[in-house]
DNA sequence: AGCACATGCTGGAACGTTCCAACATTGCCA
DNA sequence: TGGCAATGTTGGAACGTTCCAGCATGTGCT
């Protein structure tokens, strides 16, 4: 009411003759920085909680020319793995003073060019690609201007990035070990070898079987990461002549299809048939399944990721190595000793 | 190499220089406004794929005073809900030129003070609230800043916001409708009254009783989201004397639990026992589990917030109403008409 | 011929910060 | 007493856009 013009937000001026000062004493003030008689510093803040002053990020940025912001591509919101490790990658952004600007890679119109240009245009001081991405000029060239860290998928696009990771490799060989020790010997995989992480893990299981003295037992289903591609998997495993006494799945819905296939064997879980999953995701804890999976530490690489990245952001660092990250492996009760 | 300095970005007068005009030609070129003749148009063009020219967001945000950019804050981003709301809602904006910014609300240091700070700097247009948050002053100082639109809660910080959520009220009834078309009639439901959309979902489940002639069978074990809670309301539902046919939990986790309860107590679904779940997630469409379930629009939930907002960003435009998206039923194996 | 109007182009003034060089005021020490 | 460092304060110049008023032309009409 009182109010003279009371249309635009406050600026940093209207701050400064608020409180009796210059433009650069309230800077200064607002940043913690420099000398600042105590009187003055007082009458600034006083100011700036009474004109209810925000900083505009917009003008922050063009003067400093730096955002502290990191674009963030995912291309699959759905995978509960990929959300975690957002989690842990916005947490530990936050702490040191960055933002993130998240987009969907596949949601984006032009399958993720204009997302990337947009980040660009944001001028991200950093990419994290969450994910095995699709093939994308537009990707290449993001990365090759910004440091870009690839989080979740074995490898990205160009040389130039930092990639952290689960070591599946490790991971199916923890769900192997497991199985021999419980005593099973013929020991089936359901794999997905068209997918990254698909490929790493029957790779595991491969060596694991060897390093296991089974390699007479390899026997790889290929399908994919689906329920479905379990099912039929399972149907094909379990009604042939040498049926394993255990299946190994590349992740927890196929293992889900192969319990169903089991189930519609006439086969009960684990008395006749011991099944195991990857990812420990969250349905392999509901007790109607109970699911030995093998547990990635996915949140703990998403801060991993964000200290990778901002390594690379100071100034003259060298490119990290690559990390993996080791799994562990949740023993439930889909697993047990072979049966007679 | 014969670049003479190549250390910053170009800008928009190295691309005006290059092409021999002014830096508003290139301005018009670039924003398509304004009558420039055909050459200079082209030699625009050419100079700002030359120069790998890019628009720098901060600027422009600046100079327009405006950011196109809507923050989107969520609370949980396991539920699937959300996330695909949250796909929706992407997707709108970004056809119309908006940039989403997301952050997660529990996972910000100062419980989403600071977040929603940090929004409010970059001059955020709008604000998304996907789900229901936890009381927060700061909440209500943003929604009282900026167009707010609250998206799967019923309600929000506030009363100047819009909300879009699903009708739970109608989809309960939905069930019930669908349980009671069978021929069941004792049917109990496990509820969550704690929760906003528990509550929704047990009126709508007393009130479609008392519409099929049910009233006296009404009985709700209260709980809450979880498959545990589920676990032991069916627990109780199925060891007392009076067991129902039927059971509708508050959602698929919940209704996983009354399954596995059931199973416990030799009890066959849907033979002996029809349960009915919430929310349609993946889950439901297991093969193993195939649970009927209702379906929530989430994804056209996502697209109308987005509307909404983008109504109330246009100048003088009232406060659209609240919108209750139908819900539709997904009946599947596990339930059925009543056994003998 | 004079005028209006469409077309084409320009430079300066915002936008709201940060950074910097420079100036003022102290207090201390030789 | 003069010099020097520490402390305090200031205005101007970026940062890279958009927007606007205004200046040139050219064209068609009266």
């Amino acid at each position: 009411m009182s109010d003279p013009v009371r249309k635009r937000a406050a600026t940093i001026l209207d701050v400064a003759s608020a409180a009796g000062v210059s433009k650069s004493v309230v800077s200064l003030v607002l940043r913690g920085t420099g000398y600042v008689s105590e009187a003055k510093r007082t009458a600034v803040a006083r100011a700036v909680v009474e004109l209810r002053y925000r900083p505009n990020a917009a003008a922050r940025a063009l003067s400093e020319s730096r955002s502290r912001t990191v674009g963030v591509v995912l291309n699959d919101m759905r995978n509960p793995w990929f959300v975690s490790a957002v989690e842990g990658l916005n947490g530990r952004l936050n702490e040191h003073g960055l933002q993130m600007v998240m987009g969907d890679f596949r949601l984006d119109s032009r399958s993720g060019e204009s997302l990337l240009k947009k980040l660009l245009e944001m001028n991200i001081e950093g990419l994290v690609l969450v994910g095995t991405m699709p093939d994308s000029p537009g990707l290449a060239v993001a990365a090759a201007q910004v440091p870009t860290v690839v989080l979740g998928a074995p490898s990205g696009p160009g040389a130039n990035v930092t990639v952290v990771t689960n070591d599946d490799d490790a991971g199916a060989r923890l769900v192997v070990a497991h199985l021999a020790l419980l005593g099973h010997r013929n020991i089936a995989h359901v794999g997905a070898p068209d997918t990254a992480v698909g490929a790493a893990r029957q790779r595991g299981y491969a060596a694991g079987m060897a390093a296991a003295g089974l390699a007479e037992f390899i026997r790889t289903i290929p399908g994919d990461l689906t329920e479905e591609a379990g099912h039929s998997a399972g149907l094909e495993l379990l009604s042939g002549a040498d049926r394993p006494t255990a299946v190994f799945a590349v992740n927890d819905m196929a293992a889900l299809g192969v319990m169903s296939a089991a189930e519609e064997r006439g086969l009960s879980v684990p008395a006749d048939l011991s099944v195991a999953g990857y990812d420990n995701t969250p349905l392999a804890r509901l007790r109607r399944i109970s699911l030995t999976s093998v547990d990635t530490a996915s949140f703990a690489a998403g801060q991993r990721a964000a200290e990778l990245l901002m390594a690379r952001l100071e100034p003259d660092s060298a490119l990290p190595h690559d990390e993996l990250l080791p799994p562990t492996l949740q023993a439930r009760g889909s697993t047990a000793a072979p049966g007679r």
